[in-house]
DNA sequence: CGGATAATCAGAATCATTCTCATTTTAATT
DNA sequence: AATTAAAATGAGAATGATTCTGATTATCCG
């Protein structure tokens, strides 16, 4: 459970890494029918320790999940709840603010809210 | 409910002004033992929307809720687990990111993960 | 005042996540 | 290959934060 990731957890980082988008536990749950659930939220934070994917605190229900690639933050629309990616890396900014106090900053999550650019169309054709 | 704030939630928002820390939904409840829980979660939605507080997603169980104030970003240590205050403003950057794509941020929280001055302290400490 | 509308409260319901424990798999050693 | 110990799995129960419900109470406005 520390280095070596099991058959099943191979499974769930399969799943991740081939859709390259942001899953919720309950969805990779339903793609693998024979894992059971238990073993998909210990896998996930298996491979979360290990760096391999990321865990996504975005304010949802439940968490979202997603494979570890080059930063980028999330952004989730107020109007149509979309989870957006987004270039921004901001990690150098965060880790030099984290050290100003002595902290040891390896892991940095960025999100923003607003109105998505399809929302914003939407609304300007409503209100004519 | 949309602009107007209830006596309940002028306690609620009284709470975390007064305080000026996170507080979890269920410390608040306890804190104001004579609104009903219902109440206090409404009062923080609302709060939220009106830019009066922030909630905060951290990756724990709960979330936490402070009253808004200048940009800081929110480290939490792995280790002892404490949730510290930063200095770190990077709205600018990430607004100017969503707006390459259309998007219009209005709403950026930035939560940081690694190990805090005092258990990197600690470790040291054991390790002799 | 009186009636309409909205907010509150207590408690129940929901649902993501974690725990339990019996069973199975894996790894190491003979 | 057989043996055994340790670790991982899975089904289902338990937990706990948040949301919903329905009856009651407060607020607003003529």
């Amino acid at each position: 459970m520390n280095g070596k990731i099991s058959r099943q957890g191979r499974q769930v980082l399969a799943v991740l890494s081939e859709r390259r988008v942001h899953l919720t536990a309950e969805e990779i749950v339903r793609l693998l029918p024979d894992v059971g659930q238990a073993t998909v939220y210990r896998s996930l934070e298996q491979l979360e320790r290990l760096g391999q994917i990321r865990k996504l605190n975005l304010g949802k229900r439940s968490a979202y999940y997603e494979y570890a690639r080059e930063n980028h933050m999330h952004f989730v629309c107020d109007r149509c709840r979309e989870v957006i990616d987004v270039a921004c890396d901001v990690t150098g900014v965060a880790r030099e603010a984290g050290a100003l106090f002595g902290h040891c900053v390896d892991r940095v999550e960025v999100t923003a809210g607003g109105l998505c650019a399809a929302c914003i169309a939407q609304e300007q054709k409503e209100q004519q």
